[in-house]
DNA sequence: TTGTTAGTGTGTCAATTGACACAGTTTTTT
DNA sequence: AAAAAACTGTGTCAATTGACACACTAACAA
């Protein structure tokens, strides 16, 4: 649990107390490489945080292709939000792609720590604002980049997840073909 | 202010005393075709909601290349969310595709609202909350459909934009050159 | 009103990409 | 240990795209 509170830690000072009782609302669990997380048409319940291996988002255009929304790596904290804050079911589906260890806080302990007091609920607040804005610079960090350049700033900012992850499924999350992904890594290597 | 208000009810209910005094912190601006709204390594301590007209959000990559960001449209509200909430100057920058008419909630104002009463800041934090849950759900769309796809849906959602905008504007919006652009509206008009 | 600038439509050509096919390798299952 | 499944590397070819060039039109400013 000590990733998560430093997680946690980065996005501002709280009371020892109110930490203690935001994770006495979070449990550890792990699942195999392999196993569905997430199934479609479920409703998703929790908010996720990965301490070690990789997830795999994903949903499927309607010609039926599948299309990676994300790789989920470790020191992230995520969930399909859509369907977490409206209460809906996702059409989308998640599984492990190794072995996940990961911290999870259902809704009901969500809610709790929103309602307990105003520092925690300010804090949740901030990390909301915080995720938001993360999330509209991301998107637009990926729509000014090319292909190459995303491959590129993948190695540098998730060695790990290059290294680990299929190379089909990299080639999907940054929008491209395995044969695409694999030309540029063999460019890559002859300069 | 009434477009602005019925925009506030879609997130939930809301006392009127609370609705009054969130509109109190609001005031209406117009600025002219071409006039800048937000320039470069300026910080911004606005939020904007935009009643009629269209933006131009856009930034530079690495290469010198314009690259569109986001056109906001009416009945939305904007603004460069991670210099609001850091406080620090933006790359950006964000000019007037025609006259638009906004609202406007100053930094000091957004802070008064959230501390003024818990149905308040509760709102904030439900608003904040659909917000990230909606852009995150317009990343995973847009990643999942093709140019002519997103092009088709901007015609769509948005037909008043396409008819307004410049075309160039328009296919550096959905990612793609205005002459790959022109070819697919060719294609679509011989249909 | 006239000159200037911004925007549009279109053709050509080179470069990039996706789709397919298939061989080789690694991993998983039986 | 053998068989099956998943994954990777690579070549070919057709289709798509971006870059450039240029004529034409609309909008704007002097």
């Amino acid at each position: 649990m000590e990733m998560l509170r430093d997680y946690f830690r980065e996005f501002g000072e709280i009371s020892d107390a109110n930490m203690d009782f935001l994770l006495g609302h979070i449990v550890q669990r792990k699942i195999p490489k392999g196993e569905v997380l997430i199934r479609p048409h479920q409703r998703v319940n929790s908010i996720y945080f990965i301490e070690t291996g990789f997830l795999h988002y994903y949903s499927y255009n309607d010609f039926g292709e599948r299309i990676t929304l994300k790789v989920v790596s470790p020191n992230y904290c995520w969930t399909i939000l859509d369907s977490f804050v409206n209460e809906i079911p996702t059409p989308d589906q998640c599984v492990a792609l190794s072995e996940v260890r990961y911290c999870e806080l259902r809704r009901t302990g969500y809610s709790a720590i929103k309602a307990q007091n105003k520092e925690l609920s300010n804090f949740i607040q901030t990390i909301t604002e915080k995720l938001l804005s993360a999330k509209v610079i991301e998107a637009n960090k990926k729509s000014s980049m090319s292909i190459e350049q995303r491959y590129l700033d993948l190695l540098q900012t998730h060695p790990d997840m290059v290294r680990e992850v299929p190379v089909q499924i990299i080639a999907s999350f940054i929008g491209t073909s395995r044969e695409t992904l694999h030309r540029i890594r063999r460019k890559l290597a002859a300069a």
